[in-house]
DNA sequence: AACACTTTCATACTTTAGTATGAAATTACG
DNA sequence: CGTAATTTCATACTAAAGTATGAAAGTGTT
């Protein structure tokens, strides 16, 4: 789980450098025939750069927040084999969400959701989600 | 709150705004003194606005986590009109019941049962059955 | 390396939930 | 009695939920 995440932030920031490097390059080039450009440049870097910053700090938060909800749940598991991404899809049910804003805030698809739901319904033993709320309460795996 | 906040990304927006010309003016000093050392400046631009993006989103995404919460409290309201009989389907519905083993229970059509469904969610506020169960349990109407 | 488990995504389908609208019968109350 | 609210039912629709099945890739363990 934290290796896939640190996976996927090595290649994140490998394809940020990449992409900076080449800005680099690409601006070094436009540099030697407009020198006098420089603040469209920077104006375009800083762009950039903003909103790179903006979109890294955002998944960062967002990680940060399924971590926090996932420290949470792993208190209390019985032994019903739930997995954590299963306990989280619960938690995020439990708070009325719909699958697709599950999807959303999870960065999944909404088929990854539904197949979370019914696999967790069938270890649960209920048939929908109002069902698996009231059993997760039952079963003190919740709140 | 609400006024206070936006005076506040006032004056952050202002203080970005005048860090960024300042930030350019240096740089175009800098620029008739050392002409060839575009990729530094290009580093600390990028480097500068990209903590500011990322600064940005941090702060915009406090300020959301904010709004959930106080929302969330905003509630409390006992006197919602909830009739008998919508009442007794809410009732069934946190049991868990569908709409059609609530039907069956009390002897109506399923389409009654969606009618009073709807109705109790529009005096409830909320889009489904869960987070009316939720919104109950948060007024103290069940349970 | 082999294996079990998890996670992800997809298609196709069925079922349930929910909305909009209208209407008729019943009940409660001034 | 008349009026408002409740209760009931219906049709027709859209949206969401849930199932079945298969597949690919990553993870962890032995």
């Amino acid at each position: 789980m934290t290796k896939q995440i640190n996976v996927k932030s090595t290649i994140l920031y490998g394809v940020s450098m990449a992409i900076l490097l080449f800005l680099l390059k690409w601006l070094e080039l436009r540099f030697v025939v407009f020198n006098h450009l420089f603040e469209i440049y920077a104006g375009i870097i800083s762009i950039v750069f903003m909103v790179l910053g903006a979109w890294l700090m955002y998944h960062f938060q967002q990680r940060k927040q399924e971590k926090e909800n996932a420290r949470k749940e792993m208190v209390a598991i019985p032994e019903l084999g739930l997995s954590q991404r299963e306990m989280e899809v619960l938690e995020l049910m439990s708070q009325g969400f719909t699958n697709q804003q599950i999807a959303d805030k999870l960065f999944l698809s909404i088929h990854t959701i539904k197949t979370h739901g019914s696999n967790l319904f069938v270890k649960l033993d209920v048939k929908n989600r109002t069902q698996a709320l009231i059993r997760a309460k039952e079963l003190e795996i919740l709140e």
